[in-house]
RNA sequence: GGUGACGUGGCAGAGCGGUUAUGCGUGAGCCUGCAAAGCUUAUCUAAAGGGGUUCGACUCCCUUCGUCACCUCCA
């Protein structure tokens, strides 16, 4: 059982993961009418993040993410580009799909889409017709806002204040300006015939329908941005619990924003960077270090400058991993186990701790220093690194860093070469030892000499380090 | 205007009512034929301002100032 604690919007407290067979974790996904960027990509690889640790300790983990592939601004786009809405969403699932392998995401449990469950949010409607939280009117299917006395109850938000709020648009057909549309009628494709006419459904009906569908009416953990706060997740909770008179997510979990120049990344500021170009110039191993280097609630500034730093973290744990998986036989040696151990503790307690990567970052980074000083000082014999290859093999699975690694015949022929090299250093043929580097390294492959012995390691190739 | 969050050293960023967070950067050094990487060590002795509670506050309370988010679509 897991020991993990996580804040919950609603509630605004630290709350115990409960659950009994496994945790079931919905998230909002993507709206697929343009590319996905780094900012969506922090939501998502912090939850991919929690489902790794999750799974790392044996937890059953069911992840579900939809894709709203249905939208006013998908539809826009497609008459832009003389095409169909289908064919502009599918297109930017595919990107989305081929961003999110490449940082390394695991695939959810499954991807539910929007235009492939009319019928679940056409009979979830129905019932709050049937109940009277929902009325048709001359431009669609509406919520009746009055109906769900908790309404408000997410964002902290009052009823009055809402309605005294000057931006919400005055629909006379609407019997309330907070009333929002569950279905609106449209003749226009793509639409879908419906008990009250032809149309097209609403955006917050969609999540319901579909977590109701795959992880039922109270499931572990609801996640998304700290954006959909308001109004998309309290109309939510609103239909849901109208719906099935039970209490929904058990817990909700927000993700902070991606600002640049501490102010919020998105397509209206035109301020985004996208998560190509991220990995294109950084790779996934720095932009994931990056997307967990502050606590999941709070925002993180994009900047040149902080990745950096993540970089040369980067370069860290690549170092530590090479120095563990050539670890000779030395004479001296110190014992690292307790450090181990407690590396270990800290950083699953860090986690356990409302997910606190920042924290357990540090953890991982002092016990790669602690190695990384040892092997210097080539302290670090096999069986250390075979104590210690397994600690770190489990933090760089949970936070999701893949390291180039190395076959044991890879091995075997760079150290051929190495010794080539030192051959022709011993007899002061630079040039040539040189040469002999240059080789190694257009393999990808770097050295670090330590006193009696040369190391070296797989760096992954970083565009924006040239 | 309403609601919520936040303000920590050059930068990033945690915890904690009394103990060095940590990392990056920067300086010096070690290693080296050179380089890179790596390593060592030093450095900054921080808490927006003002009150209060306390033996003691960065940590609790009040207040002023500032920043951000949401109140429209948004991860």
């Amino acid at each position: 059982m897991s020991q993990i604690k996580i804040h919950d919007t609603l509630t605004n407290s630290k709350k115990k993961l409960e659950f009994s067979d496994k945790v079931r974790i919905y998230l909002c996904g993507v709206t697929v009418y343009d590319q996905s960027h780094i900012g969506h990509a922090r939501t998502i690889i912090v939850f991919d993040t929690l489902r790794r640790f999750l799974e790392a300790n044996d937890i059953q983990v069911e992840l579900i993410q939809n894709f709203t592939d249905v939208d006013d601004k998908i539809i826009n786009r497609a008459k832009e580009q003389g095409e169909s809405a289908n064919g502009i969403s599918s297109k930017y699932i595919q990107t989305y799909f081929e961003d999110s392998d490449r940082l390394n995401i695991r695939r959810a449990t499954n991807y539910p889409k929007a235009t492939e469950h009319i019928d679940d949010m056409i009979n979830l409607i129905q019932k709050l017709v049937d109940n009277e939280s929902a009325y048709a009117s001359k431009n669609g299917v509406y919520f009746r806002v009055s109906e769900f006395s908790e309404y408000g109850k997410l964002s902290k938000k009052k009823t009055e204040d809402l309605e005294s709020g000057a931006r919400i648009e005055v629909d006379e057909s609407k019997e309330s300006p907070l009333d929002f549309a569950l279905w609106k009628f449209s003749d226009e494709q793509p639409n879908w015939e419906s008990p009250w006419g032809k149309g097209r459904p609403g955006w917050h009906i969609e999540c319901s329908a579909m977590s109701i569908k795959y992880l039922g009416k109270n499931f572990e953990i609801h996640g998304g941005g700290r954006d959909l706060i308001f109004p998309h997740h309290e109309n939510e909770i609103a239909q849901s619990e109208s719906f099935t008179s039970e209490q929904f997510a058990k817990i909700w979990m927000h993700a902070g924003m991606i600002t640049i120049n501490g102010e919020k990344m998105s397509k209206s500021i035109g301020n985004v960077k996208s998560i190509n170009h991220v990995l294109e110039s950084w790779g996934a191993n720095v932009a994931r270090l990056f997307c967990i280097s502050g606590h999941y609630s709070k925002p993180i500034d994009y900047t040149e400058e902080l990745l950096k730093e993540n970089l040369i973290k980067l370069r860290q744990i690549e170092t530590c991993y090479y120095e563990l998986r050539l670890a000779e036989k030395t004479q001296e040696t110190e014992d690292i186990s307790s450090l181990l151990k407690e590396s270990r503790e800290k950083f699953d307690a860090a986690l356990n701790d409302d997910f606190n990567t920042s924290l357990g970052l540090s953890v991982f980074f002092n016990m790669i220093k602690t190695i990384n000083s040892l092997a210097a000082d080539e302290k670090i014999t096999k069986e250390n690194a075979e104590m210690a290859l397994p600690v770190l093999e489990y933090m760089l699975e949970v936070l999701g860093i893949k390291i180039q690694t190395v076959s044991d015949e890879e091995i075997e022929s760079v150290f051929k070469l190495i010794n080539k090299r030192e051959e022709l250093r011993e007899q002061k043929q630079f040039e040539e030892a040189d040469k002999v580097r240059d080789e190694i390294g257009s393999m990808g492959i770097s050295l670090i000499d330590h006193k009696n012995k040369t190391i070296w390691m797989k760096k992954e190739s970083i565009k924006a380090e040239r």
